[in-house]
DNA sequence: TATATACATGAACAGATGTTCATATGTTCA
DNA sequence: TGAACATATGAACATCTGTTCATGTATATA
């Protein structure tokens, strides 16, 4: 390949990708599927709307990890809480997470 | 809420829930995508099969950097090699990772 | 064969991340 | 109001992760 081919592809690729900003965004939002902890937390409240020492009796972890988990969760809009009395109950913001999850064991599932 | 209520809820949920194996391989499939410099290469990737340098020029950092991160690409079995002569040829494994990167698209763009 | 080029890999380092403990906030009920 | 309970948050710590530098390996070419 010549430094001129090579210049071109640079350029012609780059021309075509997503500006930085989005891509970024992008990979701080697949962030939070990569945690286990996490993954575990959203496949319960598929199951339903939950409170948060119910989800720390589900996972096995403490009361204080999952409340920490829960905070980035609803930083990246994936979870939304009601409040009834003493208890927050979290549930899933939309649907989109249960075909990302559903793509995600597709691919894993190979 | 009682305590009975409480302990039917966990196990019933638990029950419903994937196996540990299952989450822990998801998580760590979804961490792949958690890093903006492998965001940046899968997305070079998709305008076309490309070689290491032309990869590290399009996103800007070191060779080595790059061929670090393509190693845990290949591992998640995300993208595939071809070699040619001096020179490695990257491109995508499959269009599953263009389905879940529009899907994370879509999600932002809220 | 010697040199240059392309890529891969190991070690080291800095910075990010997840967990826990301790504690604060907020709510209910006696 | 005070005690008990549910949740949130800050600080500290250990571990993980990404990048770089230095170097190794493989291929092509003079």
């Amino acid at each position: 390949m010549s430094h001129e081919e090579h210049r071109d592809i640079v350029s012609e690729v780059k021309a075509a990708m997503p500006g930085a900003d989005t891509l970024f965004e992008l990979a701080d939002f697949f962030k939070v599927f990569g945690d286990s902890t996490r993954i575990r937390i959203m496949c319960a409240l598929f199951e339903r709307e939950l409170s948060v020492c119910c989800i720390a009796d589900i996972v096995g972890m403490e009361q204080s990890t999952v409340s920490h988990q829960l905070r980035v969760l609803r930083q990246e809009n994936l979870v939304k809480v009601r409040r009834e009395g003493k208890q927050s109950y979290y549930s899933l913001e939309d649907d989109h997470i249960r075909r990302i999850f559903e793509m995600g064991l597709e691919h894993i599932l190979e």
